[in-house]
DNA sequence: GCCGTTTTCGGCCCGACTGTTTTCAGTCG
């Protein structure tokens, strides 16, 4: 797939154009650099299909980027990038990662000081070269030391998982203050993306200045990058930037919708409002200068004529057209989950017991909890032999009936979580799968293969009658481990066909499926199922981060197996 | 560079904060 290819070429000439002070060109290119990012089809299927005609049809896509797209579908290179590039020698994409650096001072710095790189910058500014020039200072210069600093720890994004808890810990103590009315999470934390840049948090109050204060004074902080009356932006010392703002009460609604985004969201409102004679900023939405709404963001969706939003599907994906038609799906909530199916015991080196899990799993509510242990070829994790298997089902046949006689609702579910061979067979003999109430396979080895071999693989072990789930179907560790090269098309289509269920795994590390291919499986009919892969009781409240990804994808309570009761739940496996 | 039932030309989302500019440009989100 060439679309990332191509859009973070576009994204490098908008940059080259920022920094020659060409004004809207660059927006053209991002825009359709942020389309092409975001595209379900591959660019190269389109212009093979339709030629420079299909290509026009993305949106943002014009004549002359449709070309671009072609030469680089056919050369490899787009020229306009390689005319930059051979003009300026500056590695811009690798300065612009410098808190504080944009394309105009860096141009400045490239004129007097010859600097094309983080190596020249960090020199210059060591020599004390950068605070010397017109437009720069001490100040400048501090900063600029300090971003390459960042840069050299930590690398950008974090996972939700990180930012997430450390986030609401932050709230839970603002909340507390008396000058603080509302608070919530904004920005990609709130849309509970699988990474996070910096976290935003918005506060609703008339008096900000004690809570600035006592923000900037938090625990976590480690340095203050910039404190205004309303606005202030921290760095934790958990390695990630959190920005605070401020508003009064009558624009908390329209602040919360402006500071969540996306970018692309906000700008698609932005335009629809303008459509309307309408103003929409952060302050309220103003027909000529009378505010008509922001005091909630129901009230701005409203007053727009859409429908409510839901965070997580702000992302200029269809979901304003779905707002207006009507159409916007109804997401499943964490409460709607009923039981979790891949948990590990202390059988396979897990750290509770069986039993501990089980006590977890009702203090949450749960009607169900599935133990799935490794299996034999996982020797690393103590994977459980058949033998084990059949001793381990005696172990929580016993504990049902204990649960029975203490008149609880859970009932304990016996799987595993076997291993898929490199040529598709199972680790586990089919005459003891049988005998569990639910298999999971797994990918755990041998992950490099190509597309070709994995996804033949892959097939194999869902055409097996008592391969019930697949687990983490593409086994990629965030910022780790790429995903395996799966032919997802295929892999969706045989799901389909065999009834097999595709895993969200709800590990922060894994978030496997992710977004983008839960809204494709949903979108071809294929069941899932949400997981956390506990392998500690603990583990067993990840189950909303599987949650958040799937509301990300577009998904509803009837595409989720384990939202059902126990009984139609066990209907829907292949198991009988 | 793209786009269009107000336009094929003239717009393109909009505001806060910083630093060094004595009135605002650059950066960020």
């Amino acid at each position: 797939m060439k679309n990332q290819e191509i859009a973070k070429i576009f994204f490098q000439i908008a940059d080259f154009m920022k920094m020659e002070g060409i004004a809207f060109k660059p927006q053209a290119y991002i825009k359709v650099a942020l389309n092409l990012e975001s595209l379900n089809e591959d660019v190269g299927e389109i212009y093979k299909k339709d030629g420079l005609n299909g290509l026009q049809k993305i949106p943002g896509v014009g004549k002359g980027l449709a070309e671009a797209i072609e030469e680089y579908l056919k050369k490899g290179k787009i020229k306009t990038l390689e005319d930059f590039k051979k003009k300026s020698p500056i590695k811009l994409d690798q300065l612009l990662n410098v808190e504080s650096l944009g394309p105009k001072k860096i141009k400045v710095l490239y004129e007097k000081l010859g600097i094309k790189n983080l190596k020249d910058l960090e020199k210059q500014a060591k020599k004390h070269k950068i605070a010397e020039l017109d437009g720069f200072g001490e100040k400048a210069e501090q900063n600029i030391l300090q971003g390459i600093e960042f840069l050299k720890t930590a690398s950008g994004r974090l996972s939700l998982g990180i930012v997430l808890p450390i986030a609401r810990e932050v709230i839970e103590k603002l909340r507390l203050l008396p000058e603080v009315k509302q608070i919530s999470l904004a920005g990609s934390l709130r849309r509970r993306k699988e990474t996070i840049g910096d976290a935003d948090i918005l506060v609703a109050s008339d008096n900000p200045k004690p809570i600035m204060d006592y923000f900037i004074k938090l625990d976590g902080v480690e340095k203050v990058w910039a404190k205004g009356d309303t606005k202030a932006s921290v760095r934790m010392k958990m390695g990630f930037d959190m920005d605070l703002r401020v508003v009064k009460e009558e624009s908390f609604g329209s602040a919360l919708q402006y500071f969540t985004g996306s970018k692309e969201h906000n700008i698609a409102t932005r335009k629809i409002a303008i459509e309307q004679g309408l103003k929409l900023s952060e302050y309220g939405l103003f027909k000529r200068d009378k505010p008509i709404a922001g005091k909630t963001e129901e009230g701005i969706y409203n007053a727009l004529g859409l429908s409510f939003i839901e965070p997580e599907l702000r992302e200029d994906g269809g979901e304003i057209d779905a707002s207006l038609n009507g159409k916007l799906p109804k997401l499943v909530k964490l409460t709607d989950i009923k039981g979790d199916l891949h948990c590990h015991s202390n059988w396979d080196g897990g750290e509770d017991s069986i039993e501990e899990m089980a006590e977890s799993a009702i203090k949450m509510g749960y009607e169900y909890l599935g133990i799935s242990d490794h299996t034999k070829f996982l020797k690393i994790e103590n994977g459980l032999d058949e033998k084990q298997l059949l001793a381990q089902k005696l172990e929580i046949e016993k504990l049902n009936n204990l649960l029975k006689i203490k008149n609880c609702k859970l009932k304990i579910l016996h799987g595993c979580e076997c291993n898929i061979m490199n040529d598709g067979s199972l680790d586990i003999k089919d005459e003891v799968l049988e005998k569990l109430d639910y298999v999971i396979a797994g990918l755990h080895s041998s992950l490099k293969m190509s597309k070709k071999e994995m996804t033949e693989r892959l097939i194999k072990a869902m055409k097996n009658p008592n391969v019930d789930i697949i687990s983490h179907p593409t086994t990629r560790l965030l910022g780790k481990r790429e995903e395996a090269q799966l032919d997802f098309d295929k892999i969706l289509k045989v799901a389909r066909e065999t009834g097999t269920i595709l895993e969200v795994n709800s590990s922060p590390e894994r978030l496997d499926l992710n977004d983008f291919y839960i809204r494709r499986a949903k979108a071809e009919g294929v069941k899932m199922i949400i997981n956390t892969d506990s392998h500690q009781k603990e583990q067993l409240n990840l189950m909303e981060y599987g949650v958040s990804m799937a509301r990300r994808g577009w998904v509803e309570k009837q595409d989720i197996i384990n939202t059902l009761p126990v009984e139609e739940l066990l209907k829907n496996l292949k198991h009988k």
